[in-house]
DNA sequence: TATGAATGAGGATTCATTCAT
DNA sequence: GATGAATGAATCCTCATTCAT
C-alpha cells in the first residue's frame, strides 16, 4: 500500500468541515461578543453548534474556559491583525486610519473594556490570568509601534501605553447609538476618519 | 448567617431611618454597578438591603425596573454633578480637569458602555427607552458646554457630540487596570491631569 | 333635634354608591366567574375594585372566604331566578325553555360543575360546607317543580332529583364553543328551543 | 421524608423500567385530572414521579406544555376507547350504555369542560390549537356514529354534533356527588342505565 | 468522539396574609 | 373603615455540570 497523496475513495465526513472544536470555539465567540458572558448559555451555544451540550463539555470543561479561549482567540486575531496593519509601510495616520476602520467595519462592537469586566467576574484566577496575558499582548502590540513613532520623532513624547488605551476607546467611539440606534457617523469610512484625527491631533508632534 | 427575626406586616415606623424604597434603590444601584446586571440576583439585593425579595417587588415590579430606576438616577446625579462643575467660572481646561478627577475618584468604575449594553440586552423596550433618555440628558449636558466653548472660540471648531463622547471615553482610560491590578496612573489627580491634556491637545483652537 | 327624614347637608359621599363591602363582593364574583379560583389574585380583586388589598381582607378573612361568598351569592341569585320563573304560570315547558334563555344570555358560562370542583379542591371544609348548602338549595328548587309537575301528570314519574341535574348540565351544552369560538346554535334563542326541546323529550309523558 | 440519593449523570439503564418521559406523562396526566391545574405544581409531578423538576423540564419544556400533552394524550386514548366500543355489533343503545357504564367506572370525573376551561385560561395559542384539535376530534368520533345510525333510521333526525355533547354532558351527571359525598344513584352500572335512558328517550326514533 | 438523560442550585416572580397606623 | 408596608412560602423556569453508554 503505498502513500498515495490523495486517500483514496470518498472521506467519511465532509472533507471541509471544520473539526467540532473549532466550530463550538467560533460560534460561541459569535455569541458572547453579541450577547455577553451570562446572556449566552452553553445550551445556546450547543444549539448554534448542533451539537449537544456534552459535546462542548468534551472539548471545553466549563463555561469559563470556552469563553477563555473564545476571548484569547479574539484578541489573538486581533492582535495580529493589528500587527499586520502597523507594519505596512504607509505612513503613521494612514496605518491607525486603516486600523480603526477595519475594527469598526467587523459588523460588531467588540469592546475589550466589556469583555474584561465580564471575565474578571466570572472566570477564574488561572483562566482570567490567561485572557489578561492576552489583552496585555494585544495592547503591547500597539504600544511598539507607537514606541516606535516616538523614537522616530513621527508623534510627540508620551507615554507610549497611555496612548495605546486612548486608541482603544477613541475607536469604540464608533460603535456608539443612540436610543433610535442612530450612530455618530455615516459610514465607518467616515467615523475612521474623524476618530483618527482627534486621535492624531494629540499625539502629532 | 443569623436571620434576622422580622416581622410581618407593617413595621412600626422608624423615624430616622430612610424609607425603604431608597435604601433598595441606592443598595441596588452599588450592586449593579459592581458586579452587573446579571451577577446580581434579586436576592442579593434583599440580602444586601435586609429586608425580603417580596419587599423589593413591592416597589419594583421587576429586576428590569429596578435596573432601569438604578441607571436613570445613577446619570441623572452624574448630570447634574457634571452641570454644577461645568459651570463653575474657573478656565474651561480646568473645568473639565476637575470633571474627570470628581469622577475618577467616585470609587468605582462606572462605565456608561457597559452599562448600556446591558440594558440593551436586558431590559423591555420601554425600560430601556428610559435609560436611553437619561442617556441623552447626560451626554447633551456635556455636550452644551463644548458647543458655548466652540462659540466663545475657547475651542476648536467640531462636532460637540463626537467631543463629548471622546470626552467620556477618555475618562474611562483612567480606570483601566492590568493583570496585576496597576492603574496607568499613580492617582486619580495625575489621571486627571493626562486625561484632560490629552482630551485638550484634540479640541483647542 | 328631632329627627328629620332625610338628613340635613350633602352626604358625605356619593349616596349611590354601594357599600365597599358589596363592590367588593360583586367584582370578585364578576372575576372569579370569568377566571377561576386560581386565577384570580387578592391583588386583581382590589384592583379591580379600586381598594387596597387590605381593604378586602377588612371584610373577608380569605380568599376562601370571598369565594365563599361569592359562591353562595351567585348560587342564591340563581335559585331565586329560577324560583320566579318556574312560578309563574305558563306552561311548564314554556317555563323551562324560558330558565335556560335567561341564563344562556347572562354573558359568561356560569358552570356549575366548575365551581364545585374548585371549592372542593380549594376551600376549608366549613367553607365548603356553606357552598354545598346552596348548591343544594338550588337544585331542590328544579326538584320541586320537577315534582310537583309529576304529581300534576304534566311530566313521566321519574327521579326528579336526576331530572333537576340533567337539565342543568343540558343547560352548559349552550355554552359550548369549539376551537374557532363558535357556538353550537346561533342564538341562545334557539339553543334554548334546541335544549328544552331535547330534554322535554325525555320527560314527557 | 427520606431524600432518595440519586446520583447525577445519565443513570444505568434499567431494561424493565418504563422510559421517564413516559411516566412523567402518566403522573402528570393523574395529578391534573385529580387536582387540575393550577394545583398541580412542577414539584408535586417531580416528586409523584421521583425525579427532579428539571427532569420533567427535560422533556416538556413548560408546564403548559405537559398539561398539553396530558390533556391531548388522555382525549386520544378516550376517543380510542370510544371508537372501540362503538363499533361492536351490538344494538346502538346498548353500546351507548357500555360506553356510559366504561366512562364512569374510570375512577376519577374525567370533566371535558373542566379540562377545556383550564386550558383556555392557561395555555398558550399554540398549546390551545393542539387541545382543541384532540377535543373536536373526541367528539365527532361519537357524531359519526350518531350520524350514522341517524341514517340507518335507529334514532331520529337531528344535529349530531348537538347529540354528541348532549351525550357526553349527560354522562358527566353519574359523577355528581352531593355535601355528603353521595351520588345520585348507587352503581355506575345502574347510572349507565338511567343515563342512557335518558338520553335514549330524545333520540330515539 | 459524541450523546442522552439526569441533577442541584439558583433565580425571577407571585401570592395570600399580617399588622401598625 | 381603610391603607401602606412588609413577609414567607411557593411556583415556574434556567443553567452549568455530570456520567453511563
Amino acid at each position: 500500500m503505498e502513500k498515495s497523496p490523495r486517500v483514496l475513495g470518498r472521506p467519511r465526513h465532509d472533507e471541509k468541515a471544520k473539526p467540532t472544536q473549532e466550530v463550538v470555539l467560533l460560534t460561541a465567540t459569535n455569541l458572547f461578543i453579541k450577547k455577553g458572558y451570562k446572556n449566552v448559555s452553553m445550551d445556546d451555544v450547543a444549539r448554534a453548534c448542533n451539537v449537544t451540550k456534552a459535546t462542548i463539555y468534551y472539548y471545553y470543561p466549563t463555561k469559563g474556559d470556552l469563553y477563555t479561549s473564545s476571548l484569547v482567540g479574539m484578541m489573538e486575531r486581533i492582535r495580529f491583525h493589528i500587527e499586520q496593519i502597523l507594519n505596512l509601510p504607509n505612513p503613521f495616520k494612514e496605518r491607525l486610519e486603516q486600523l480603526v476602520e477595519v475594527h469598526l467595519s467587523a459588523t460588531v462592537d467588540i469592546d475589550m473594556k466589556n469583555f474584561m469586566r465580564e471575565a474578571t467576574m466570572n472566570l477564574s484566577e488561572s483562566q482570567l490570568k490567561k485572557v489578561h496575558a492576552s489583552e496585555t499582548a494585544m495592547y503591547e502590540t500597539i504600544e511598539r509601534s507607537m514606541q516606535l513613532e516616538m523614537d522616530r520623532g513621527t508623534i510627540r513624547q508620551g507615554n507610549a501605553q497611555f496612548f495605546a488605551h486612548t486608541f482603544m476607546v477613541l475607536m469604540s467611539v464608533g460603535y456608539f447609538k443612540d436610543g433610535e440606534g442612530i450612530s455618530l457617523f455615516q459610514t465607518s469610512r467616515e467615523a475612521a476618519k474623524e476618530i483618527t484625527d482627534f486621535f492624531w491631533r494629540s499625539i502629532e508632534n
